[in-house]
DNA sequence: GTCTATATCAAGATAGAC
DNA sequence: GTCTATCTTGATATAGAC
């Protein structure tokens, strides 16, 4: 039951934190450890003395955003109307943190060292708004990623209608939540 | 009208193939000049006697997917029922050449270097099965590339029924466009 | 069309002194 | 907790000879 997480200390924590300023403001791309020492004002060697590696430090990221994550999206599914709140927190999520929503999703994770169920916990409230159903829960969150990473990745044409978009996708999978098969 | 893009010499064609089996073999990041010219039995300069950059390279492999991709698409659309066939058409393209499909999607698209209206053409059947309601067929490629991506990155539990998935999506997307609001 | 030699840059990571 | 020095690797790309 208990996660096999390592702790970070206080200095790995400040860290995190700096890498997280840097992921945000430039990208992945600029997400070197010599980067991150910079804006620490210290060494790149010096990293190692508090974190293992480069991926535990973009481990530690993505937990954190899962975390803030899952809390918007609790915090969503207490409205009135759960759904449209739900995706509301989500593209509010993706438009605040660009860089770090990617991290999050463009690969596959290191599951053996994020904390235990995060990914579930997060995703929970989803699934209740999708009534339970898990592979309708999957189908809106395929859609949901689907808009946004490819906004992201200046997919769609110029004059794309996008609010429109999420509306005909959003109320296409509620009506089949509502009237189930 | 006529796309200001380069002819590709015979050479330059073959270096392109090289690169396309590097790709589909090792993944992105096997795709060096070093590896491609290995394959080739050249060193890495002898690249650059034929291809400006390797942006040039990329794009000329980015291209000819979206050509392989729009046939697929249009061979699709001609069947009785087109939207579950252009469903199937996507699915197999991703799953024939997900490298492939990756350096397709994921990163925003050098236009300028690219054919002139591509892009359009090979997602014109996609409008068409959607009634010819662009925002639908945007959510529509939303959901498909959500699904696709999602899996290729890990991302969905291990035991989830990813048909069941694709199956709701659909249906509550063609729904939604044989009852226009 | 291909070669060698080279420029330039940057990455992650380790050893060991202080 | 931080430092310097270093290792190792690998990338794109250019110059100029053959």
């Amino acid at each position: 039951m208990a996660s096999s997480v390592p702790e970070l200390s206080p200095r790995a924590r400040e860290i995190v934190d700096a890498a997280r300023e840097l992921l945000e403001e430039e990208g992945y791309a600029a997400l070197s450890m010599r980067r991150v020492a910079d804006r620490l004002g210290i060494q790149a060697p010096s990293l190692y003395k508090h974190l293992p590696d480069k991926r535990a430090l973009e481990t530690a990221l993505i937990a954190a955003g899962f975390e803030e994550w899952g809390d918007a999206f609790r915090e969503a599914a207490a409205q009135e109307d759960p759904l449209p709140a739900l995706v509301s927190a989500y593209r509010e999520f993706a438009r605040a943190h660009p860089h770090l929503y990617r991290l999050m999703t463009e690969r596959p994770i290191d599951r053996d060292r994020l904390p235990e169920g995060l990914e579930e916990r997060t995703a929970a409230p989803i699934v209740v708004a999708a009534g339970g159903d898990a592979d309708l829960a999957r189908a809106m969150w395929a859609f949901a990623h689907g808009m946004t990473i490819l906004q992201l990745n200046d997919r769609f044409p110029a004059g794309a209608d996008l609010d429109a978009s999420w509306a005909r996708g959003l109320a296409a999978l509620a009506a089949s939540a509502r009237r189930p098969a």
